[in-house]
DNA sequence: AGGTATGTGGAGAAACGTCCTCCACTTTTT
DNA sequence: AAAAAGTGGAGGACGTTTCTCCACATACCT
């Protein structure tokens, strides 16, 4: 609950605390809308604030970013644990490969603090620690159960995150649920139960796809 | 054959010739390794001659990449077309995307031409428009066959190579292959073939799976 | 109300990276 | 040997991003 970055120092005058909160809640939605290479400009600016309000708050960007991001990754770390507690071994991984994925696609920010930054690499590092033994479980589990097909492998999971993830990254802002359609093909070529073919989302249209190739979240080149 | 910016000129001096070579290979190693991102700079050295060279050949960067890309992205369409003719539609529908996203994970750089460059956009549609018509027969003759599932479409299948093709951008130069693996898995889920499981391209190992997560390519943030 | 500690804004410095130009010099061609 | 063609790479122009600095504003205490 305590601030991350000021250590035990005496309270924050009381306009000062209210910008702190302002420019939280804005790094927040920004580097969610645009990812992490969103400025600290941009943040101030959304907040209201002077840039310099921001740096007398948080020494640098990658402070800031860790103050938001520690409690998003707990949150996959939460999905994972709460998954691993589910009767059903094979709904507990679809419950966590579907929410694991939703919140990157909610969150560019937090699919950048996953895959790509720089930022966070330790904090990074230990959740995936903490997931993995949960997600090897559910796999084991799931594989005993005849649910999930016996050459999927725990890693495979984050691998799919990520990719299904990047459908949510290219269509973001166009057709934001369109990823749950790959998810759900991927997950019927993992499972077991191969009579019945799950009920797809609707597909893209022509125009979302053109759209989505040429235009959409470039964020390179 | 002849050169895309020199309309009809006197020809080049010998020495001009040969550099001209070389610059155009050393850019097709260049951007097929790091993308269109590396610099003309780059290029120039890997070429052993002078930015200026490059610049005197070619207008601009973008002029190096068209010429460069032309051919690349005939190739998709020829894979298009090539597939049209497989006497089995499944088989047809299976080569083209597996051809096509391996054309992807080899050359960084015509995924980007054809994912996020603003480079060649018009060379790009003109593509998609003949892909397009080729894909949607075979599409529509796979299921009429009983292998597709009926509700994939057309348009389902420049996302799934988009998708899939992110998998070999992070695994690049770690472990080459791996996109085949998952695209197994989603033509698995696009398959009424339900009774048999396709075998599977080797899992990744834990460490191929971090170090592809968080080093791999981050190319941007 | 007045004095002091605290906080603010935003111009711009510093560092970096990319694209591209320019011209003294070299090499080829005639 | 003169003319024509080509070269290299320093550096200009531009853009972006991070972060600093300090005259000024605001809150808090007595």
């Amino acid at each position: 609950m305590a601030a991350a970055t000021e250590h035990e120092s005496r309270p924050l005058r009381a306009d000062a605390a209210r910008n702190r909160g302002r420019i939280l809640e804005a790094a927040t939605e920004v580097f969610a809308q645009r990812g992490l290479d969103a400025t600290l400009d941009d943040v101030a600016h959304h907040a209201g604030v002077g840039v310099g309000t921001v740096y007398r708050r948080f020494p640098n960007k990658e402070a800031l970013v860790e103050a938001l991001f520690e409690k998003a990754i707990d949150g996959v770390v939460g999905l994972a644990l709460e998954a691993a507690t589910f009767a059903d071994s094979w709904e507990g991984l679809v419950w966590f490969i579907e929410n694991a994925t939703q919140l990157q696609a909610e969150d560019l920010g937090l699919r950048d603090v996953l895959l790509h930054s720089s930022y966070g690499h330790d904090r990074v590092a230990r959740a995936r620690g903490r997931i993995e033994p949960a997600v090897t479980r559910l796999v084991e589990r799931a594989q005993f159960d005849g649910h999930l097909r016996p050459d999927i492998v725990q890693a495979d999971f984050p691998m799919i995150e990520m990719m299904v993830g990047a459908v949510a990254e290219y269509t973001d802002g166009l057709a934001p649920d369109l990823w749950r359609r790959y998810l759900a093909i991927v997950l019927d070529g993992m499972s077991m139960h191969r009579g019945a073919l799950s009920v797809l989302p609707d597909a893209p249209s022509r125009k979302v796809v053109e759209r989505a190739l040429t235009t959409g979240k470039f964020r390179r080149c």
